[in-house]
DNA sequence: GATGAATGAGGGTTCATTCAT
DNA sequence: TATGAATGAACCCTCATTCAT
């Protein structure tokens, strides 16, 4: 029980260090060398406790997933009406901690190696599902049952968009530009 | 003048080798010596022509931001009212030869490169102004002044979405659902 | 501690197997791949140790000037007159270990590099300054002050001469015959 | 008679630049491209004059002895005593245009091959000989025949080691200190 | 559990050399 | 004669991975 704990931690770690490499070097630069001197550790323990790089980039993935879910859900939580589980949804998006050129450029990363690592396409297929499912639950009650897939797709594709050229870190869009962004998509199409 | 045109005929060959490279392997895997493989040439001329790596990949991306920059304008000059401008700026960006998940994989990959690598970030920056400069032409006899630049990052948003997302390869995101997303939205935001 | 000694001493086997293969191959020919073979290991664990093929031949140096330094210090431990210390420095330079074609060829490859290679400059100014001290020390105590700064530049520049048409390997050079130039030229030089 | 002519044009150009490449760029720094690039030519060409890199800096080392040696038989020309040749000998090698840092150099960089190429331990061979030759026919009307060989190679270790010293670019070893050099140690070994 | 020693494959890059024009 | 295209070998170096301790 003790060592799963310590194993637990060590774990956890070492993926929010390989998380955090990842935003500064990118995942070419992000060696386990890295990732380890990052979390304080030797170069050894990162493949005791994950087989393999990917399955350690696996990890950070979705417990880089798992915080920003949980910044989404715990908003959710609060709302009550449809309109506010929109809001929550996408301020919970673009959270200050989250809506950072670093960390946009660490999913980046992530993202370019989704199509050569099926363990990351079924994470993002998760990511994604949740996303269009939190969506759903909000707009079948604001809209026509025939639009509302595609508003969803529309609100995902312009929180992507934003994400990467944040990512890009082409100086300019603040947190709060790219939430206006969002607004005015809402104000235009959905109806009050 | 006869040498001259034997490199720049190589030259393009390889950038557009290596471009075709990314597309299936992504940076990571797109070595030199596959760029060489794939153009049928050895490992050794790809950096008599360029002068690294690096270099190869800054000329690739200009190459094919060139041909998406040449489809655009192609459209653009048959285009005769901000509207038909409008459009010809979408339908460039969705030209079946363009909008294909390889060709957006190997758009991200470059991209997840650009905070690292100045000289691809010179470039991204170049596509974007023109990107925003060529909107911003049309919108500006469409909505008041002050409207313009968020719509025309709105735009630029939905669009680089909607490539990310062909670019994770996940399936179900037709050209023609993307093109509908972008028609959608001018239909909502734009007035007429 | 253990795996510092098993550390201590592997740096101290590829320091060796370097400067062997110096000897052998100069340094054009001195790869780590050979290096790493005469050390009986394998190329990877070279640059474990050591960050770079220079650095490497750096300590190589350091370590063969270390080795030259001690067969000095201990002749000039044993010597009490200022004569036997002028003695001692020039036998040390000219022990059997050392006074070889192979190691005064490696020596010649280092001083080669020294104008492009800052570390190894630096090497060599110490050494040089060592050298000078020594000397100095010595020939305060049998000439007039003004004359010792030349006449320890003399021994200095005959030494280095021996060496370097040892290091020539053109045959006929024997120690013994560098060793009478040597006392020679002090016989004629320093009044009794 | 003329395409010979500006063959051997050609073929000097190629050697000194060779050689003036040597001084800046040491052995390892000195390839075919750069020599042609001194040399204004192009790469290809340096192979159509020599069959290889090393036959072009056998060449280039030739060369750069026969400037030294003419500078030498010069300054014999004009010598009448036993003296003077020794003097023009010694004025010889320490010419302003020869005794400098970067030629000093590029000899100690050709020296450091000597030992793995065996044209050019034939030239070296050569030039020591010389060197012995001139130097014995002074000293064999200054002193015993006993000692003369002695003499002549203390006075070659000498000269090398100066030379040598020079090579090293460390500085304040100058033109003047090194000639006084030599003349202190004729005035202390030579009897007049 | 934890360290770092050790390996080996592979990558980018350089360069002498050969060839076609 | 002269150019530079093209090759291929070799080198340094990086890194994921395996092992011994």
């Amino acid at each position: 029980m003790k060592l799963t704990k310590i194993s637990a931690i060590r774990r956890k770690e070492l993926r929010q260090a390989a998380f955090e490499v990842l935003q500064q070097e990118g995942m070419a630069g992000a060696t386990l060398e890295k990732v380890a001197a990052h979390a304080g550790a030797s170069k050894g323990i990162v493949l005791h406790y994950f087989r393999s790089k990917q399955e350690l980039f696996e990890h950070a993935m979705r417990e880089a997933n798992l915080s920003l879910s949980e910044a989404v859900n715990a908003r959710l939580k609060q709302a009550t009406t449809p309109c506010e589980r929109l809001e929550a949804i996408i301020e919970g998006n673009f959270e200050e901690r989250f809506f950072r050129p670093s960390i946009c450029h660490a999913w980046l990363s992530l993202c370019a190696e989704v199509p050569r690592e099926p363990q990351l396409a079924r994470i993002q297929k998760v990511i994604h599902a949740r996303m269009r499912s939190n969506l759903m639950s909000a707009l079948v009650h604001l809209l026509p049952r025939a639009e509302c897939e595609a508003v969803a797709l529309a609100i995902t594709a312009l929180i992507d968009g934003l994400w990467l050229r944040a990512g890009l870190q082409s100086e300019g869009l603040t947190r709060d530009i790219a939430l206006n962004q969002m607004r005015e998509y809402l104000k235009y199409r959905i109806p009050r």
